[in-house]
DNA sequence: CCCAATTCGTACCAATCCGGTACGCAATAG
DNA sequence: CTATTGCGTACCGGATTGGTACGAATTGGG
């Protein structure tokens, strides 16, 4: 199963790149370029970051956009659920009261606390952390979970 | 967003069922009375889990599932994985080789980090955490995602 | 030895969701 | 005033997914 969508995928990648020039302004057409995706997709993905305060967006000719704060202060988790929504394991997490399973469903008060754990995971990372090429390797979260790569 | 499938969430259910029970063997029919769920769905999933080597399954008359282990050496991780397949944040984690972007893509390493503490949120659970009501709040398991902060 | 119960495997259908596109409006610079 | 660029909405085709159906294989009981 891929967790993320590609949509929130292309995202970081297009947040990714705008912390790599956090001055300079650059419009869709030039981001689309850079990250050789579809312009068309570019747009939608900035326009949804800036409704998120992600990016600020200045209109007119030669407007464009760009980070709207430092890229040590925004964190994946954010960008991610900029274009998907709120994260959320199960349905029940992001939609409590649309189950009807609710009063006799057993498993629905751990899923609270998975659900904070791969947040955090996602919190954790930043869109700097992101552009330094080699520095991130947390030795720490790394070895465990070798066995999952079944 | 929702990161587990419905079918995913179905399959936690399930298997939480029989975890209940690990001595009884129950068919598809009474398990899908029990979670209040379609009966054909529940026979779909126990034939993944099966195959997976979660549950054991007997053919025959009075046939039917149970867990192949014990609760305890479930993780919640390779449920999921039994049903929707493989976790990965991204389609690069997948499918490694299908990425046309993968040479000039700089965020693609980082992932494989978040990866992992996402899977390692996911197997530090069991079904046996599942089935005990009240005594899960595993500070071993939500903290150590905030080490990823390099 | 035969029949009934039950899982197994495969194939199939319907519907929702998602990635992607198009078009008209609003705003800003020159 | 005009050209450029972002904003919003609406739309479409397709892939994925949830769900169903049916026949084959297997086992226990009469």
């Amino acid at each position: 199963m891929i967790i993320l969508s590609k949509l929130a995928d292309y995202g970081v990648i297009v947040a990714t790149h705008l912390a790599l020039a956090p001055d300079r302004q650059e419009n869709a057409a030039t981001v689309a370029a850079a990250t050789r995706l579809p312009l068309a997709t570019v747009a939608k993905l900035l326009k949804a970051l800036a409704h998120a305060g992600v990016v600020s967006a200045t209109r007119g000719a030669a407007g464009g956009y760009r980070l709207a704060r430092p890229a040590a202060a925004i964190s994946i988790a954010e960008v991610v659920a900029a274009i998907d929504g709120d994260i959320g394991l199960t349905q029940c997490s992001v939609h409590v009261d649309e189950c009807a399973h609710t009063t006799y469903c057993p498993t629905r008060p751990h899923w609270a606390a998975i659900n904070r754990a791969v947040g955090q995971a996602l919190q954790a990372v930043t869109l700097d952390d992101m552009i330094s090429p080699y520095a991130f390797l947390p030795p720490a979260a790394v070895q465990p979970a070798a066995e999952l790569s079944r």
